[in-house]
DNA sequence: AACTTCAGCGTACAAGTGTACGCACAACCG
DNA sequence: CGGTTGTGCGTACACTTGTACGCTGAAGTT
């Protein structure tokens, strides 16, 4: 047994590498590659390693990508929790929400652009963690959105289906926020929660009847 | 010259082979391939012709693959504008929009994957033809509710800006619809619907303030 | 009937792919 | 300290990939 104070070089190391793989990857899907055109020769290379030593750290080029988008998906997770459940300090939720998410997305490209686009796409493993992801997200919001709608005493309706909406189009504008030039993203906020306050007085509207 | 009443054989030939080309790259992506990992060999061999004839037809890969991306635009572009001008014959627009649509998604697998996932990555290009698409359907789509709500007397609130979510909505809507077991799209559609009716519902509330 | 055009083929090759196998050598443990 | 463990490496192999080149034979033209 390792004394867990010290260093333990061994194990470390080898965490370190593995993440050079991840990054190696995230890298070139940043820059606009697609995933299955990575070779894990090539991510290799990028990596720093020889081919053959990527095996010790994923089975193969598949495993390495659904770590990405788990990776990518805690990190969603959290952040989403994070703004839902701390006090938003002065800005409406919408707004958090959107610039919140949106700056994330622009500052991890990589794993962001794996998610969002291998969301649609590719063998089931890669798109049920995606799926995962966005389902969990719809159903924080939906919580989040009734229990500040009982609150107001405005009854929303299908509060799930509205969150569900809200959703997709945080992350159908958010892929095109990643190939839009730095200087029109702000455009792409005000108009993301534009279509948000839409949906939610939509379904402020048909709590009503 | 050849006279255009008899047997065109030569060219007919030749348009014929093509389109088997884009039939076999088509029938690899609707049994959920990714554009990307499909070879020019591959598709050659399925589509029964000598790899090195497929030059006879296109220049490289991405050359058939915009072709498809751009062939299921056109077919889109004319299913909409059809919903759209026809008269939608007791059926509201909003479900007679969402049941064209998604038919056309499911008979045409091969090509709306696609057209639906490639929309989300890869070169320029590829991105250009679909952002197109959806920014005709959407503009068509807006003209249309301007003019409707018009008539109604019932102001909408950033009318185009409804129609980018509706059509966002929509194709999300239908590459999820995709990978659904037919029993379960029923759900999917009328889950559409509602949320189409909700955005509908919150530019109207927004074009009363 | 003689001539031209060109879709499709086969061969060939260089480059890149995933991965099996075995060695080296540092980290680790007793 | 000696023995074990396991990360990383190099070599090797069997494929697959895109594509250059030159031929064939039928379709089309004159």
């Amino acid at each position: 047994m390792t004394r867990a104070l010290l260093r333990v070089t061994r194990q470390q190391q080898k965490a370190e590498t593995r993440q050079k793989l991840l990054d190696a990857a995230a890298g070139e899907l940043a820059s606009g590659r697609s995933f299955d055109t990575l070779s894990l020769r090539e991510v290799a290379k990028l990596a720093g390693i020889a081919p053959t030593s990527f095996y010790r750290h994923f089975r193969d080029m598949d495993e390495l990508g659904l770590t990405l988008v788990e990776q990518c998906g805690e990190s969603l997770r959290k952040l989403i929790d994070a703004v839902l459940h701390q006090a938003s300090e002065g800005k409406s939720l919408i707004r958090a929400s959107v610039e919140t998410l949106f700056e994330y997305f622009a500052r991890n490209q990589g794993m962001s652009r794996m998610m969002l686009q291998e969301s649609f796409s590719r063998q089931p493993e890669f798109r049920r963690a995606a799926e995962r992801l966005m389902q969990t997200m719809s159903s924080d919001l939906a919580d989040y959105l009734e229990e500040e709608a009982r609150e107001r005493g405005v009854p929303l309706g299908h509060p799930r289906i509205a969150a569900d909406s809200m959703v997709a189009i945080l992350f159908t504008a958010g892929i095109a926020l990643l190939d839009t030039p730095a200087e029109e993203r702000e455009q792409h906020v005000e108009t993301a929660i534009i279509q948000l306050r839409m949906i939610m007085r939509g379904a402020e509207a048909m709590g009503q009847t």
